[in-house]
DNA sequence: TTTTGTGAAGTTTTTCACAGCG
DNA sequence: CGCTGTGAAAAACTTCACAAAA
């Protein structure tokens, strides 16, 4: 079965709300509850969680904890990631400590920097390599997925290399730029730019009226 | 007339394309070409700019400068917004440095931060304010963006904070957790986690067919 | 009675296909 | 002739509304 890119979204938003609820003790929850605490309609809840089976209780809702397993086996492979990331900037080093990568779903295996500063060391417990090693250590380490947190202008030239390696198969990339990949990869953008114009285009659209 | 917001999403990519062909001394470009360099149907193309006028010539294609000028008039408030940043961890120092608030577009007039260490002192040439004058801070200095690089536990307490201001409307989060805002606040959230997510899913979603 | 699960209706967004203009 | 602009068709996504289960 397919399921829609805006539905896996929420999915994520269901599995972090039922962590919490988890957490929280709380036993039983409805879709009503999720949509208030999420933004989203009662409705629109029911029909994503409806996709992979009936998990509700009619009459009573969501079992929090089983839903929280049956959510977690849809959205997390039984396995853990081998990722690496290029590009140890301000914004590499934030994304090092970020919550999203210190799950145990992830074993970062590599980091690429141009600077010869950084490139020879270990960060944060991780081997960095030079930009020029990049294509052979990724093959070598078969990492999976790429973290590209570089400048615009040398994003390209990575996604280049991911391709090169051969064992990469999707790219988190949060350069302000559009990369070119081939058939197969997988590219994901997080834009801060983009989402910063949209919010300022509906804030002044507002304004207008 | 009202814009999509897919749209808008994809008018910041052209101009940030035209941008480029602008640098290069490029003249001319068709629908085409701009769709096969940022990954767009042509059609597609034209129908996101005709929304704002007939701008492209037929037979030949689109004026780059023209159109350059024309989406930046689409998209930029012909003004300066008064912005602040709350959170100047990793990711909230990455942001400082980031190329999208490089902009003479904005002006950031104020951090915030529990650490007193932080608070007190000026960051970067911003002034960095502790986490209980949020509110006050952000009315006396109009601030009317507000970027939130804090962890997600703080979040709703910042939102709040922008609340009480009474002069923020429009919110950039980074948290990873959702927040609810009273109808007329505009937040736009960049969620790093829920990205990742959904790349695995899908490259999960490959690797079993 | 309460709340799920779901076809069917509605809305939004994309794509097609071609007339029309330079 | 080539490429835009755009109605009309198609696809994708959301919401409604209600039967059915607990």
């Amino acid at each position: 079965m397919k399921v829609a890119e805006p539905t896996v979204e929420r999915l994520v938003q269901y599995y972090r709300l039922l962590g919490q609820l988890h957490e929280e003790g709380r036993r039983v929850v409805s879709s009503q509850q999720i949509g208030e605490m999420l933004g989203i309609k009662a409705s629109q809840v029911r029909k994503d969680l409806s996709y992979f089976g009936e998990i509700g209780k009619r009459g009573v809702g969501y079992h929090v904890d089983r839903l929280y397993e049956h959510v977690m086996t849809i959205l997390s492979p039984p396995r853990v990631w081998r990722i690496a990331l290029a590009g140890v900037g301000h914004l590499g080093a934030a994304l090092l400590g970020h919550t999203a990568f210190k799950s145990e779903k992830f074993h970062m295996e590599a980091l690429f920097d141009v600077d010869p500063e950084k490139a020879g060391r270990e960060i944060l417990g991780v081997p960095c390599y030079p930009f020029e090693d990049m294509a052979a250590v990724m093959g070598e380490k078969k990492i999976e997925v790429l973290i590209l947190s570089v400048p615009a202008a040398a994003a390209q030239a990575c996604v280049d290399k991911a391709v090169e390696s051969g064992t990469v198969r999707g790219i988190l990339t949060f350069a302000p730029t559009t990369v070119v990949v081939p058939e197969g990869l997988l590219v994901y953008s997080v834009d801060i730019s983009v989402e910063l114009e949209k919010l300022l285009f509906y804030l002044k659209e507002k304004e207008e009226r």
